[in-house]
DNA sequence: TATAGGGCCTGTAGCAACTACAGGGTCAAG
DNA sequence: CTTGACCCTGTAGTTGCTACAGGCCCTATA
């Protein structure tokens, strides 16, 4: 029932600094100390902790995260913030999709024209910018 | 065939601030000083600026641009190296679409299962991570 | 009981790759 | 001759951590 850093670190996979991090910004609360100064957590921080991660790793941002918390945390407020941003997020998500498929077809394209042999005839540096006589 | 450094961030689409940037931290050359201490880049500034925008624009660090630089300047060794940056490259880029499409499809999936009412019953809130009793 | 190792503490500095000032000088047009 | 657009340097901020430095604490073992 009581955390060290360390437990909430293993639980949730995450860098103890990170946790500090957390605090140090305000998405995790000050918690409790031991008599030697450690910082003693239960288990609604274990919670709040598996939720920011969770968040993380779906691509929210930490600022995403820090209103999805707070809405989250009035339980008669309704739903429609946590879906607007989620789908907002979601289109950002789509958007960096379009992107990278075309960044990594225009990549190839540069890769498959080079066919070897000296710098001075690589497809690639040429494909890359003009007039590059520096 | 002069170019102030409001040229060349028009011609590359390129913040001014930047470009200083890239100069400082070596990236491009110190360029030649007109009497009024204004920064006078020539065609060569120019092309490499635009080098190293394409190869962003591509997703290139800035260490891999850097290394591109160093062999594309020796133009009688061999392709070899800018072969396999970018080749490199290309699988970074894979990597990062095959992620990001895994991210979509949960993000989806969690956003999907929400079908409003108050948070309380918000399914997004509750997918995201449990017990956030805070 | 001494000590070795782990874990914890604070605080600061560093990473990528810019971006945004502040506080000033310069230049061309009206 | 003044206004506005450009340029200069230098520093600090951004996001989301990560990595020390220098030190305290706790447990197990010889």
């Amino acid at each position: 029932m009581a955390f060290t850093i360390g437990d909430m670190g293993k639980a949730t996979a995450t860098k103890i600094e990170t946790i500090r991090y957390y605090e140090k910004i305000g998405l995790l609360p000050k918690p409790a100390r031991t008599t030697s100064n450690y910082r003693d957590y239960g288990q609604a921080e274990l919670g709040r902790l598996s939720f920011i991660r969770r968040a993380r790793d779906l691509g929210f941002s930490l600022y995403q995260v820090r209103t999805l918390l707070s809405i989250s945390g009035d339980r008669s407020c309704d739903c429609e913030g946590i879906d607007r941003i989620a789908r907002e997020h979601l289109l950002e998500v789509d958007r960096k999709l379009a992107d990278l498929a075309a960044l990594r077809k225009e990549l190839k394209a540069v890769i498959d024209s080079c066919d070897g042999g000296t710098v001075a005839d690589c497809r690639i540096i040429e494909a890359l910018g003009p007039a590059l006589s520096s």
